[in-house]
DNA sequence: ATGCACACGTGACAC
DNA sequence: TGTGTCACGTGTGCA
């Protein structure tokens, strides 16, 4: 990384350069050897002095530099900010439309599965007493599905009562409370798994 | 939208006003009515009007301004500037993990799929000739499924030789060259539906 | 020599 | 009253 050029400088402050040409001129034409400093001299000094740093500042933050005006810190600067605007905007837009694109695919995805397998088969179980549980089932349709589907279920020791089955196209839903009867298995997530087993074995038979 | 107060303005160049208050004291000293002007004089006006504008442009791209002043202009910039950088990285950050996210869960759901319910099936069909094919079929592997695959492509119409059988853990892979002997079926695409509908069946009993 | 960029000191002006 | 910001014209050095 190289510098374009010198930049400006403040280094000649205070120093005995003939500043501005002003002062000395006028103790020659004078004669007078009074040295007048505005008020404002010292302040106006260490406001450019900020001013410039600030610039530096500014233009240690670009890359890309042309030249070291002042100017050209600035226009650069500029179109520096410009390109950055546009760089976030297309990254949002490309985030937002990858966030689209994404949930997109997997519903395609599912949709597919769907298309070709079936319907993916849900189940949840929540216990409610010490031997009772609730049942939520969704799975597939089938011909004689249900009946598959109880089957087992009292095999393994569970007792229905209150069952509800609302027949919907392709989708058959079942709610149910169940009393566990003769069974050590009590954790509903292992009830869960054994149940989603169940019915996946139906589902490809 | 509200400018927090009035920017600097170059709109009293030439006018009246004792600027630097040199000009008229030399007169008065002197005593001379001589208008002395630095050859620099225009240019320099242009190069102060210039920056200005440039000033007022960046002013006009960066938001959230606290003040006009010179010095605020490009402290705010600057700030600014450090603020997009940081989006940018942050978003750019954000896609590339979203990238990555995204990614894995498709690959998870093809693992989770497998896991219910096998490999999915793959087939790809290309014409060679009039009556030529080659197939090439991945699905899972299953008790007599081999039989139980070509058996329907015997029934078809289709004569295989040259069909190679590699066994793989799980998966079943199959290319073979294939005849078609008595079919009306040529299209590539519908022969590929026509196996995939095979394989389906012959995957869910 | 010609133009350009700069720092300088100053008066004016606003708050 | 001061305190801060500005535009101005200028002299200087650099390319």
């Amino acid at each position: 990384m190289e510098f374009p050029s010198t930049p400006f400088d403040d280094s000649n402050i205070s120093k005995e350069r003939e500043v501005g040409g002003r002062i000395d001129k006028r103790k020659q034409i004078e004669g007078e050897v009074k040295e007048y400093k505005s008020k404002n001299l010292i302040p106006e000094r260490n406001r450019r002095q900020k001013l410039n740093e600030r610039l530096l500042e500014l233009r240690l933050l670009v890359p890309n530099i042309t030249k070291m005006t002042k100017e050209t810190i600035i226009t650069d600067a500029i179109t520096y900010i410009r390109e950055l605007q546009t760089n976030v905007n297309s990254l949002s837009e490309q985030l937002l439309e990858m966030e689209a694109t994404h949930a997109e695919e997997l519903e395609t995805k599912n949709e597919e599965i769907i298309d070709k397998w079936g319907i993916q088969p849900e189940v949840q179980v929540a216990q409610i007493g010490t031997t009772k549980l609730w049942i939520k089932i969704v799975c597939q349709k089938k011909r004689g599905g249900f009946t598959k589907l109880m089957e087992p279920m009292n095999v393994i020791g569970f007792d229905l009562n209150d069952t509800s089955v609302t027949a919907s196209k392709g989708a058959l839903p079942v709610t149910s409370s169940v009393e566990v009867v003769r069974s050590g298995i009590t954790e509903a997530n292992q009830i869960r798994e054994i149940l989603l087993e169940i019915i996946r074995g139906i589902q490809r038979n």
